[in-house]
DNA sequence: ATTTTGTTTTTTATCTACAATAAACATTTT
DNA sequence: AAAATGTTTATTGTAGATAAAAAACAAAAT
């Protein structure tokens, strides 16, 4: 088959759960707009819906017969894009332990076991190179580069670097921009969680990722932004399969946040680097606490 | 068809062009070695060698029979590989003057007008979306962000973090260091250049480009690597085609290198840091002057 | 024993085809 | 007239096929 309908099926689902009985639908334009595709997917949702009884549909009138159940939503299986499914199958396969750095990767074997064709893996591998996890050879195989400690160390000196930069155009940005009171609302969400941090430490991660998204959104700077997005992913997979995130260690890096959120607000540069360092710093040291530990000899 | 043999041809091209007559060859792992290609592609080259008469061939005797002409050799359209010619394709038509940012990217059409299949041109823009020029919105279409000046500056910014930082490291290098003598020789070029300046100022975007990896190489990081590799590329491409390579601009920045060359040399940090942020200063503004000027509105 | 050559197998690079999706065009409804 | 619906066309995403190139294996030569 040439492509599964991925994009349909997820937002039928994502409509259907939506629905409530008895209202009455917008255009389908709009439909559209809200759920991010174009309007021949939406027309094939209600259609769907339709088909299925849940709507009474004639023209510019669409009315809800009934709740969806669970039963009518199509099976989570079937609605991952491909590339999502090439995304987890890949990084479980490279952050497994027996994935040795400089071992081949096979685009032919990878599609295979995932099931899909080549090219999609091409093109993964392509994309997934920016990461600098991987490396091609020409008119050859890829090699796997590995999450070595090189890799962190390379990471933490590029994410410095960006995040002092953005950190001290977030302090340059007026008082009535829309990221100050991001910064406030985020502020409180640090205090909510510290409160409860016995419990919803674990939650640390996704906030994490918030906080510094918003922090590098002010540098407005295309390059910084790619970065950290490739970042997150790498970090969320991480973090995923390795699972240090202690207690602890988040407790102390929502107060280096909430820190680093004061020196902001105050405007002073010299704060802001300063707080922006000693965060930057020991989320360093959570990174490498988080590899695998290797005999490091000392000269 | 599947595949050119452009590795092949250019391979051919390149061996042929060495060979000296009444010379005996090596052994086929030494002649691919050299070559930079598999055993099978060295033997295709023997092969065809012997077939032209160019080479006697018996098993491991290999004598050149006579000089092979320009009439032996592959045209030059046949050995250049698909990736190169979408690549110069490409970047002719977006830095062209009616390429608007906001354009939209045609892969069938593309594909249609380089005489090539969708697939390749597909991963050519993938791997060329890591230079910032163009983004894709999914199951839809790429768009064309442009050689704007937000994108020369947002350039600029990361160039200037990334090479104060390789700048420190290189003044960090232990002074046995491979870099140092390269270093000292690039300094000889550079005066070599400045004395024939007015003959020789077209010349110096090659030694601008081999000073600054120089320098990066220092730093030891894949995403400095690869940013100053598409940072290259780009650079390549737009003063290709933006001839504001003004003799008197590359003298000053000759200048600004042997100030550069001589701060790394002290060993001094603060020197260097002094060194390296006069000199991109001044690089930012060449970039600058190169794009379109457009009427900028003063506050 | 190691290197070299001869042969076969595997893998990559690329084309073509086709369903899903988006986008464009035409018609109807308000 | 503007917006919505109905219909058609264009483009993307993905699988499958195949020649080129690499890699692995086998036999021969130093």
């Amino acid at each position: 088959m040439a492509r599964q309908n991925t994009v349909f099926k997820e937002a039928y689902n994502r409509y259907a759960v939506a629905l409530r009985t008895d209202t009455a639908l917008p255009s389908e334009p709009e439909i559209a707009a809200q759920l991010g595709v174009s309007r021949s997917t939406a027309r094939a949702i209600l259609t769907r819906l339709s088909e299925e009884g849940i709507i009474r549909w004639n023209k510019r009138q669409k009315i809800v017969l009934r709740q969806p159940t669970d039963h009518d939503l199509f099976p989570s299986e079937e609605t991952d894009s491909l590339h999502d499914i090439i995304e987890r199958s890949f990084m479980q396969r490279i952050l497994a332990d027996d994935a040795a750095p400089g071992m081949q990767i096979n685009e032919l074997e990878l599609a295979r076991e995932i099931g899909t064709g080549t090219t999609s893996v091409r093109e993964f591998l392509i994309r997934f190179s920016r990461f600098g996890l991987i490396e091609k050879r020409p008119n050859s195989h890829w090699t796997l580069k590995g999450f070595t400690r090189e890799f962190a160390l390379e990471l933490a000196d590029v994410r410095e670097m960006f995040e002092l930069h953005s950190a001290a155009e977030f302090g340059r940005l007026p008082r009535d921009n829309q990221s100050w009171a991001d910064l406030a609302a985020m502020r409180d969400e640090h205090h909510v969680m510290l409160a409860d941090i016995n419990h919803r430490f674990k939650d640390f991660s996704v906030l994490d990722e918030r906080f510094h998204l918003l922090i590098h959104r002010a540098s407005k700077n295309r390059f910084i932004a790619d970065f950290y997005d490739a970042i997150a992913i790498v970090f969320h997979y991480h973090y995923q399969w390795n699972k240090t995130a202690a207690r602890q260690r988040n407790e102390r890096a929502i107060h280096e946040h909430l820190d680093y959120i004061a020196a902001l607000e105050s405007g002073d540069q010299t704060a802001i680097e300063a707080a922006c360092r000693a965060h930057l710093h020991s989320a360093r040291q959570t990174l490498l606490q988080s590899l695998p530990q290797v005999a490091t000899e000392s000269a």
